[in-house]
DNA sequence: AAAACATGGTATCGTTTCAATACTAGAATT
DNA sequence: AATTCTAGTATTGAAACGATACCATGTTTT
């Protein structure tokens, strides 16, 4: 069991290592590295109260600073759009542009993966997928990380009627969309 | 199917994540990189075959120009020493300093990792570890790259006497402990 | 209402990764 | 002996990344 483990961490680290490289080889086509398709991606999944840079940074889990200007690169770029929110003046809101969505599109690495693990049973596969999922929970839980899930997974989220959804910790209003996507201020049951 | 194995690529990149974070803020008390983490937890297990900056560029998936350096940069903190070989003297044999051993043991990330493995039972471990064995065997294949396994899982691997192993590929005797570390030529069955 | 503090973000600096290119020395092949 | 291959180094340039300092806007305290 704690051969066990070790050998779950350093078969991720690898994995990991393996998905930088791709990220890396793919990236390279656009001169981007792996942490711009991350934060591109992120950006993609990000609801209303997770597009800033802040929590971008808490997702990467870098410092303030660095996290600026891999976004000043990804602006120059034209692949993200930035503007000053309405209510709070300090925090800037974060937009994939035309370009940087379709970039998105284009430089996935998922079909190598799906590839990799289609001989897999399902079964064998969501044992995986729980068994690493609790572990980030624990790990996130012992670096008091934020846990980042998708709304429709967090305790805050009511269901209002058939199509209105209804956030309990901000009491804003959600739509179906929207309960799909990456929340900084999600909370696991 | 499709969703969980994109799933398990997001957890794997997440979890990826966490790890590069943790060695960052690990090695900053000693001003190392992850990079240099990883390469020296490799040097630490790399048998005769793989202790050598063209290995290390495999197993890290960068350029050999760029290891080279981060090689030249554990060398002059006097955590690795470096000398030429002497059957073909273009190839630089690596090996730990005392200094590098004693902070491999010291920079552990696997205490975390452990601890946050801790309430998933074994037979479930077991299966999430053989899962990821078989997508990271399926992802290197695809990019031709090599293995990487521990010798006494490898098809070479002969054993001769009680405590005598032969390795059919280079016709080398290979000692109990040499069995146990991490070869390049590594063939898993 | 004014002062102190907290927060989100940017600017700047220094170190180091990382790729790309060019290069050297030794080994293998012809 | 000449060519080709291989392991590694040196150099250059862009950029990540952390650290520090800083600014503008909010919030809290007095």
């Amino acid at each position: 069991m704690r051969k066990n483990a070790f050998t779950l961490l350093e078969l991720t680290e690898r994995l990991g290592n393996i998905i930088r490289s791709e990220m890396r080889r793919i990236g390279s086509t656009y001169r981007l590295h792996p942490v711009h398709l991350q934060a591109l991606s992120f950006l993609k999944q990000a609801n209303r109260y997770s597009n800033t840079p802040q929590a971008l940074t808490e997702y990467l889990g870098l410092t303030k600073g660095t996290v600026s200007q891999s976004l000043l690169l990804l602006y120059r770029k034209g692949l993200v759009a930035r503007y000053v929110d309405e209510v709070d003046k300090r925090v800037v809101r974060l937009k994939l542009s035309a370009a940087g969505k379709r970039l998105v599109k284009e430089a996935q690495i998922a079909p190598v993966w799906q590839s990799a693990a289609a001989n897999v049973s399902p079964a064998r596969i969501k044992t995986t997928v729980l068994v690493l999922l609790e572990t980030l929970r624990n790990l996130q839980a012992m670096h008091s990380e934020r846990p980042f899930g998708v709304c429709n997974t967090c305790i805050h989220l009511q269901r209002e009627s058939a199509r209105i959804y209804n956030c309990g910790l901000t009491n804003d209003r959600l739509s179906v969309p929207e309960t799909r996507q990456i929340c900084r201020l999600h909370t696991p049951p």
